[in-house]
DNA sequence: GCATAATATGAAACCGCTTTCATGTCAAGA
DNA sequence: TCTTGACATGAAAGCGGTTTCATATTATGC
């Protein structure tokens, strides 16, 4: 293997102390520029690249960022990985990834993670609440970001988006659609953002001064399984019970539903609209195509790790608690969701019959 | 933030010597009994975890994986790294990920990558040729261990499936579908994997003693346009000299011919039988779905980190060249692949056809 | 022209761990 | 009883950087 090239290589080749090598490196204003172009041009000539590993045992602080990711299939991660990867890329930091294969402890992964003092900071893809223990290290000073989720209040900086509102968009499409009967599926009670769709699915009727009908919600685990699980319920309400239309929480139990809608011979939209939420890439695949609300994940990426950074570089953009000691809640990114209209919503069909209408009266 | 507990601290708390707590961390034999114990009760007290940084920087080697990734929005990528990351987990191993975000010269990366001396060994995902540097560098002793495809000829060690006897099952199911004139949608041609299926295609044909036109061969980018392209140019065929049935070298070119066949008004499976490769998860979910042979990404992912672990312990699997100098190809870990039997290659509708006729002919 | 401050640089300590080498101990063999 | 080793342990020298503190050099003000 060859000999790597140390600081100290560079230093006898450019006649300087290693000191000085250090202080090139790190881009510290006090080195003559006759001095820092030399070194400079030694290091390029030598293809010196400093070993991260001495950098972060010597300066107390790594240029590693950890992130804490689900299993990666989940479909929502690779695109959020790709804005992590790409914003990363742009920097000097590099990633570290802890994935959590299903079923350890969370807690027991924070240790594994923070312990080795690989990286000084962390991002964290989690959905659901967060751990007690991490909750305790960022209180201690660790910087951390989080992606999307969060447990029942929001305790650390995040990135996500506006789930309410997005949730108030998906029904307030399927009201100006014309339905009436607007059914849920929503997500876990444990889920930050389960919640907060249910809030903007409510709000959006009582907006439009449609009654709610507690039997018309459904709960779910936003796992496919319950999609199914809603759709056999749905079917076997007698006809005139049976709602016009469905918004479910996230796109993974639409799935389920649309399949078993279709085994059950509900036919969708003509039978029941369906409107999903999060827009993964099978969305756009199945059958019928699924309209659903948007989330910006690849954004989510990039801004989460910009975030992540500003916080390290102390910029605390958060502003530190002032003399008066105001409780300053956590810095909160959010990102706009966008309504994709398809076809498991009916607005396409609609539009066409209209549209017939339309035309048939023109003649 | 809490001052991180060091060796030293556990040293002094168990009345020894750094060296000795060394020793008991990294399990070496001559330490007793006794000692180790007390040395380890401590710990566990302390919540004592070494610092990797520190460890790597000491013994040279460093206890961190890099994962050499392409993009993870490429649909085969997050299972694969998903084996990988539950490989990793049960060693004392972490994985540092880059993510070759489209457009950036992998050389630059590879160099970035190693010259930070965190990484000791490198897993490198890519489709396509390896770079020249990469190669270099392993001839030089870096441990590096390739997933799947490789240039022109194996020349590291790797992990992946047999492609030729997977594309001639693929075809041989055609064949045995009864189909005559099946036409090939191939890879580009610095693919390793592109040229292999080919020829397992071109072996089908020639087994079964069905002549070969080439005008039934069509270039691919295994990008989903080179699908579309494909369709049309079948679509402008006369009918009488559109084939039978299509071998498409990846699902992803797969999707574009199906969605674009469609649109053409050209019927699948019925006007033509489709099948493809790799079994990505949209696959299930396409219309017609994709009969395709699987490729084991999870398990491809797993076996991959065992092989770098292993090398990396030096129990080099690899015979070192023997005294007679033999050249040894670099080792290589096969895994089967499935053949997976959708809607699109028409068997079940074939078969659906011959039991009614069964049937038919029984009354 | 000289004191003073600002700037540039070097020497050495240190980060937390591994590893070599030397030392100390104790049991087996002579 | 005295070697001779095998075994257990400690002291200290790194690994490749950063950082503090001291020193040398140059610029500034009077």
């Amino acid at each position: 293997m060859k000999p790597k090239v140390t600081i100290e290589d560079i230093a006898r080749l450019a006649g300087v102390s290693k000191a000085t090598v250090s202080r090139v490196l790190n881009e510290r204003s006090n080195v003559k520029a006759e001095t820092r172009e030399r070194v400079l041009r030694i290091m390029q000539e030598q293809g010196f690249v400093p070993s991260l590993a001495a950098a972060g045992l010597a300066g107390g602080r790594s240029r590693l960022v950890g992130v804490l990711a689900p299993p990666l299939t989940q479909p929502t991660v690779p695109e959020i990985l790709r804005g992590v990867a790409e914003a990363i890329e742009h920097t000097d930091y590099e990633i570290v990834l802890y994935s959590t294969n299903a079923g350890q402890s969370p807690t027991t992964i924070v240790n594994r993670i923070l312990a080795l003092g690989l990286t000084s900071c962390l991002l964290v893809i989690q959905p659901g609440p967060l751990t007690p223990r991490l909750l305790q290290l960022a209180s201690q000073g660790l910087p951390v970001v989080v992606i999307d989720d969060q447990g029942p209040s929001p305790e650390l900086p995040s990135v996500g988006i506006d789930n309410c509102v997005s949730a108030y968009q998906a029904t307030l499409h399927l009201i100006r659609l014309g339905y009436r009967r607007i059914a849920h599926l929503q997500g876990p009670a444990e889920f930050r953002c389960a919640q907060e769709r249910y809030q903007g699915y409510r709000q959006a009727l009582d907006d439009a001064g449609l009654p709610f009908d507690p039997a018309l919600v459904f709960n779910g685990t936003f796992e496919t399984s319950s999609g199914r699980t809603c759709a056999a319920a749905l079917a076997a309400l007698p006809p005139a019970a049976r709602p016009e239309a469905l918004f479910i929480a996230n796109d993974q139990m639409a799935f389920g539903f649309l399949s078993a809608a279709e085994a059950l011979g509900l036919r969708i939209p003509q039978d029941l609209a369906v409107v999903g939420f999060d827009d993964i890439p099978l969305s756009a695949h199945v059958r019928p195509t699924l309209t659903t609300i948007k989330q910006p994940f690849y954004e989510m990426g990039r801004n989460a790790v910009e975030l992540l950074l500003s916080l390290l570089h102390g910029q605390s953009l958060q502003p530190t608690t002032g003399a008066e000691g105001g409780y300053q809640p956590p810095i909160r990114i959010q990102l706009p969701t966008r309504l994709v209209i398809r076809e498991s919503c009916g607005a396409l069909t609609l539009h066409r019959r209209q549209e017939q209408e339309h035309s048939l009266s023109d003649e």
